[in-house]
DNA sequence: CTGTGACATTGACAATTGTCAATCGCGGCC
DNA sequence: GGCCGCGATTGACAATTGTCAATGTCACAG
């Protein structure tokens, strides 16, 4: 973890029932009675920006469910680099390999300041086998991650940076309509199998090629049109 | 499909209690008197080599599980061109996403002569639903997809060339102690994303290198200590 | 035996990307 | 203001990879 940066901080028990994304992820097929029958303590997480939230090959007794923010899941490469392999964003879950095995298989660290519910494995097997549409749930969630992890290999790991970019700037969510913050191009590079400088360079071509604009606060906006075309070559 | 490939064909219903794989793969919970109450059809499929099992956005009605040969899930890109994002050996499971939705996400077709038994996906969502082995083994197995899929990003997506084709042949399980049937050179360069001309100037230099060697009949024996070395670069 | 077709290999060259090092820009801090 | 530190950018050059076209190899049908 980097020196200056603070670790994940715990600021209370959940309110699940009163949660914005409960009903996008894992309990959404919970009543009021069901969580609150629920034994095991269920946490709200900060975790400012650049901070670990768990480490890949330590034991896995939690997952995690994105409430806000961008966190990245990365592996680490025999060479000595890394590899990103996921993005989590609000609504997703991190850590299910918990409930099959027994370590983590990610480092996850929080690209920009995040809000996680932390929830027990066991409360999550116990739901699992009580409740269909908890269960339901789950499925869709792993059937999620596989599609990302195949959109990172057919998107983010095809073609040339150029396209390359394009693509994770469009994966970003880059629309044109709000500025986005972005990434550094270190994580660029480990997000596209690409150099850090390759990464810079191709932004800095997209930047004097109009496709994307600097705002002041480091936030861009993008031309979707212009980039959708890239992407697709 | 190619003009001169066989279809996939029907060769009889499964006996489920006497096959090889039962105990590895989905059913592994059940006993034999459960087993003889499904009372939809399971069958046997023989799929000759280079035959489509299905097509990526087709109604996805069955799964499959791999008894024998080997099998590629590939996507379609924009350009035109296709990328491999898995290869299913024996035990592994094709088509999981009936589970959660509609249609397939990959287009499956036998890189070597397979066999493979077909599931109607009632079955698979009843036996879920009633038998917790079951269940579980249905999530080890949508993890290994994840896990897979990772691998594909990290070792076959991600390096110069060279090392990437050393990580496959690796990955096909060139252990040196027997000789190989290796995927065409267009197939290793859809599943390493680069083009059939460098696949092809790879494994010549690897030939000339003497880390694999030819065999009589197209098969070919690895050194597989030298192809670690390249793998980790 | 010869022709044919599919696939693998190779050559030549252009384009892309990696590598290493220098420079720039900007915000924080004294 | 001036200095420092970090990330972004750029330059120069080497290495890798893509592109297009030609050639080689081999199994198989006639």
């Amino acid at each position: 973890m980097k020196p200056n940066c603070t670790n994940p901080e715990w600021v209370g028990r959940s309110k699940c029932v009163v949660c914005d994304v409960r009903n996008f992820v894992l309990f959404a097929g919970l009543s009021v009675n069901e969580l609150n029958t629920i034994l095991q303590p269920i946490d709200n997480l900060h975790v400012p920006q650049h901070s670990t939230l768990y480490e890949q090959g330590e034991p896995a007794p939690h997952l995690f469910t994105v409430r806000s923010g961008l966190i990245k899941l990365k592996i680490d490469l025999p060479s000595g680099s890394e590899r990103i392999v996921r993005l989590l964003r609000p609504g997703d879950v991190a850590g299910m390999e918990t409930l099959v095995g027994e370590r983590y298989h990610h480092t996850a660290i929080a690209l920009q300041t995040a809000d996680v519910c932390r929830i027990p494995r066991k409360v999550v097997i116990g739901l699992d086998q009580t409740n269909s549409r908890v269960h339901q749930a789950l499925l869709r969630r792993w059937q999620n991650s596989v599609d990302q992890a195949d959109h990172f290999i057919t998107a983010l790991s095809t073609g040339p940076a150029e396209a390359r970019m394009a693509r994770l700037l469009i994966t970003l969510g880059c629309t044109g309509d709000q500025p986005e913050t972005l990434p550094s191009r270190e994580d660029m590079g480990a997000l596209l199998g690409i150099t850090t400088e390759t990464a810079s360079r191709t932004m800095a071509e997209f930047k004097r090629r109009g496709l994307i604009h600097a705002d002041r606060g480091g936030e861009v906006v993008c031309d979707h049109a212009g980039l959708a075309i890239l992407a697709n070559s």
